[in-house]
DNA sequence: TTAATTTGAATTGTTGACAATCGACAATTT
DNA sequence: AAATTGTCGATTGTCAACAATTCAAATTAA
């Protein structure tokens, strides 16, 4: 048995659909399904030893989730998405962050703050040991833990799937790794707002630290990169 | 284009999951399906007049645009939405028309501008006559185009999915008609705003106008109506 | 009477089969 | 040679049947 159908076995408590979107998600987050690709029903459905019906409705869920497109009579392709999508995915971000700080100036803990800080701190040991990964992955725990301090799930679910939408960008290494170098020194100014409960100003903060990411996300493909852009 | 290519036309861009995802999304909105009904595949599929399969490839979508809830082995049920979560759409709104607030003062063209202006003057006119349909009508397609004047696509849909999350409340009387009066002077504020170009107060005109949209919400919810609380 | 158990009807979860459609290539026409 | 038409395999759209589960009423036991 291979680790799909695994994985499809021991998710059957809740249902097949549940575990194939799942892993069709998951497939297409890590970058095993690149945008574009068709979902080919038959050949999935042997491969993780389901019939075509859960693949369905997982496709069909996904599509509402913007992880597909679905052309009648052509089938389920991962979802493309262009520069500009990425930017105003940026910009949507922006809003929701801006949100996100002024709601959570009001009601953050002493605790909620000193987690924050303390992967300030790992950051700046992670950029100090230029190791790109570990910084990747705090930064994002980081973002993740703010949204989550609001205690608005729907605002949550939101965020998560902004976040999972630009993985559909193709040039996904931007994001990860040395791709984009994301200054702590944003992160640091947040934390200073929250911890002065100033809400205009953590609200404020957000906002442009997310404005900032979208800047530099812009700089990083607009000019260079000549290597991925064919003239057509 | 003849009737019957019409006819044609639509059943190839359509798929019957798509038509039936658009009827219970029809009613759920208007009503016909209400907060906590089960939807009955069986029946569902013998009145509309097809099977199962386009049926529960329907609702996945639906769950995943947040209007139903699946339970396994249980089936899917119309999302029930807590004056809670109510709240907290309103806030999200809130941030998201911040954005559009923002966007809009760099982008809007003069033209807009005047369209604008227009509902606002009908929206005095129908205050005046007393007709709160028309009324809502106006409110309703006023901040349909300020997010449609954006430009930006992401952002309308995830509008336009919040705004039919509202219509899951029990209590939707509350949103159409009277039941909530929306002061027409916050739209001209918003209006002028925009007219001047200043991003940072039409941003915060058109939050203000959201969050104060949320007061009103729950000043119709929280004190009166101890007709519709029982104690549990 | 009440609580636990059984039973079966209703309903959902899943499957395999069949019809409809599409893309690609060969055959035909201009 | 280019364009058009026809054909075939692959794939999707839909359906009906079967298996698994839930719910509620009927039955039994305490």
């Amino acid at each position: 048995m291979t680790d799909a159908t695994d994985t499809i076995t021991v998710l059957r408590s809740k249902s097949l659909s549940n575990a194939v979107q799942s892993e069709l998600e998951r497939r297409i987050l890590y970058g095993e399904l690149l945008a574009g690709e068709r979902v080919n029903e038959n050949a999935l459905a042997a491969e993780l030893g389901v019939s075509r019906g859960p693949i369905r409705e997982a496709c069909r869920g996904l599509v509402e989730a913007g992880l597909l497109t679905v052309i009648v009579n052509r089938g389920f392709f991962v979802r493309e998405i262009s520069e500009k999508e990425v930017s105003e995915v940026y910009d949507i971000r922006a809003g929701l962050m801006h949100l996100v700080g002024r709601l959570l100036a009001e009601r953050i803990t002493d605790a909620q703050l000193d987690t924050l800080d303390d992967l300030v701190e790992r950051m700046d040991q992670a950029e100090a040991a230029n190791d790109s990964d570990a910084y990747y992955d705090l930064n994002l725990r980081f973002h993740d833990l703010t949204v989550e301090f609001t205690e608005n799930a729907r605002l949550r679910a939101m965020c998560d799937g902004l976040v999972k939408e630009l993985h559909l960008y193709r040039h996904r290494s931007l994001f990860q790794g040395g791709g984009i170098h994301v200054s702590n020194a944003e992160h640091r100014r947040i934390v200073e707002a929250l911890r002065a409960r100033d809400a205009a100003r953590a609200a404020l903060e957000m906002e442009t630290h997310m404005l900032a990411g979208k800047a530099r996300f812009l700089k990083a493909t607009d000019d260079p990169a000549p290597v991925n852009r064919p003239s057509r």
